[in-house]
DNA sequence: AATGAATGAGAATTCATTCAT
DNA sequence: AATGAATGAATTCTCATTCAT
């Protein structure tokens, strides 16, 4: 009788924990040695679970992406008037602020890094689809091209916030390009 | 006889030189000896002119961005009406937006490793600014907060662009921003 | 209700069946791992029956050698004539041809990195000498002398075809060798 | 001005004192750290000069087989008589016998772990055929089968002596080797 | 007995940096 | 000033061995 471990469930919660270490400091300058012992591991360890730190990395990433779309599904499930909803996005959205950026920075790293294949691109992309949905139901926007520059405001504070920016914020530049966005179909 | 060269001009030419390298591979995962080869000169000629890797990264950071400012200046001075300068500047960003997201690589790439100081941070934000300024010359913004909107919406789209998107671009949501801000403004 | 099996029967076995994964990768490039794949089984059941990869090693070379003796042993005794002999020596080496290649890899291997002990040598000479005087019947020879120069023939074949040479045999080779010794020795 | 080294030139010494050691340990047992240190260098000087432990051993094994050429080929260029020529061989042969019983112990090694590509194997055998040739003038044996045996009785002597049997000899065995074929051919 | 997860020392290799020329 | 050889600490990764189940 072995150990009795769930191999699979093991690694996901090792790549859990590796997530802020990899965002932190990024994908090359970080250590495997770090990183095993920021989760608490041996590097022998992380090796029987990766068969390598590009491996690692890239997991990480689709399992960041891919929690990241099922929460914000989740969040939706239980509600059923807009109201409700609208709350719920807010909150998440500024609630998760800081795991937004973090998981931006490992994309952007891993954009550099490697040749970003259709599959992976198509995970980001949903990921991205899905909270620009989000955002957009919050505000109650429908014309794509709109969400999709709605899409580019968030981004825009992304970097903003990633890059040290104090002076702007979700609940602000959201807002206010919320009202904008009433104010101009108001006239139409 | 010493070869007649400006130690100080050459020096901002290696740094010229090595501005892909970096802003391609990122700070960590490049060498000293592909920045040597890169630009041609041996790993001592290169720690002749820069005491180590990271001084090259930070005066590599300081030049650039000192550099993006001189160029917005000098766009704008021989014109004098808006719609030059309209013209100018949407050529500009335009034909900047590889330069753009270069550098904006480069710097969040700085700021993951570096605690970016005062100083450093005062030069990059003053780059934004001009950008941000130019823009808001162009689609004849003068509300703060509106602006600082716009820069949102800029670095949005630098963030897409560099992460692959091919949906977006600056002409497309600038200029729907532009329409929407009109929209909503004329309202008023 | 333990498992019946016989505890040093099972060890024979193991060693039995890592024989060819020792010698095809030789010692130091062969892992435990790959040698308890290879086999079948655990690493923890590798190292139950054997108290490190050094000591399986040794025991490896061990029975490898004793099992060859008692092989070489158990052909002739049901035979009497000595031409029935020489035919079942003949048809003997060749069929094990490549069982004596690898056995001598592992010997090559063994002598390398370890100090190989009088115990150990005696086995070794004790097995060449078995093949030795095995063929030395086939051929009629009794010089001791001269016996020492057809084990030289014979390990020459064996290191030929080990280094992949493939115009020799020892059929060829050794025929030769009896024809000239023939003739050598009718002139006296 | 670069410091002043003849590249290729070092990496050839390099080899050189390198060969005593893989030949002692063997490829996969010696350490590029222990290479390094046991020739008097850096790891970072090795890896300077050899991309990998791999081409090292490969280059290793190239060098010191044209070596080998080239000695047994100088040898007898200047001599004219049969005499001379044999007591060259002679005393060339057992000269060399350590360093060819660790060419022979690098090139067991060498086939084990890479799949020899027809260049390599020619080496080998070139060099093998030179040393046939050598023995063959100096035993006065014109027979091409009969060069092949002394191949094999050669080699059959090295093995031997490379598993530390010490009761055989290139001068005994090959004396005795060409005693015997003397007597047989004396009598056609 | 049997498994395979866990360990950490040690392997190959890289790389910022120094230094002789 | 310029070169590139040399260094060795640090990196990624491996593997014999141990141990909980």
């Amino acid at each position: 009788m072995p150990k009795i471990v769930d191999h699979d469930q093991y690694r996901k919660e090792l790549l859990a924990k590796s997530f802020n270490l990899f965002a932190e400091k990024g994908y090359a300058a970080i250590t495997m040695r770090q990183v095993a012992q920021g989760i608490g591991v041996s590097t022998g360890t992380l090796y029987h679970y990766f068969p390598s730190k590009e491996v690692l990395f890239e997991q990480l990433i689709e399992q960041s992406c891919q929690e990241s779309i099922l929460t914000v599904q989740s969040r939706m499930k239980n509600t059923q008037t807009l109201r409700e909803r609208l709350a719920l996005v807010a909150e998440y959205i500024e609630e998760q602020e800081e795991k937004l950026i973090r998981q931006t920075q490992l994309w952007i790293d891993f954009c550099q890094h490697h040749a970003v294949n259709p599959k992976d691109l198509s995970l980001w992309q949903r990921m991205n689809h899905r909270h620009e949905q989000a955002a957009a139901e919050m505000l109650e926007i429908t014309n794509p091209e709109i969400v999709k520059l709605l899409g580019c405001v968030i981004d825009g504070v992304l970097l903003g916030r990633m890059l040290g920016s104090r002076e702007i914020s979700f609940t602000k530049q959201l807002g206010l390009f919320g009202e904008i966005l009433a104010a101009s179909s108001e006239k139409n």
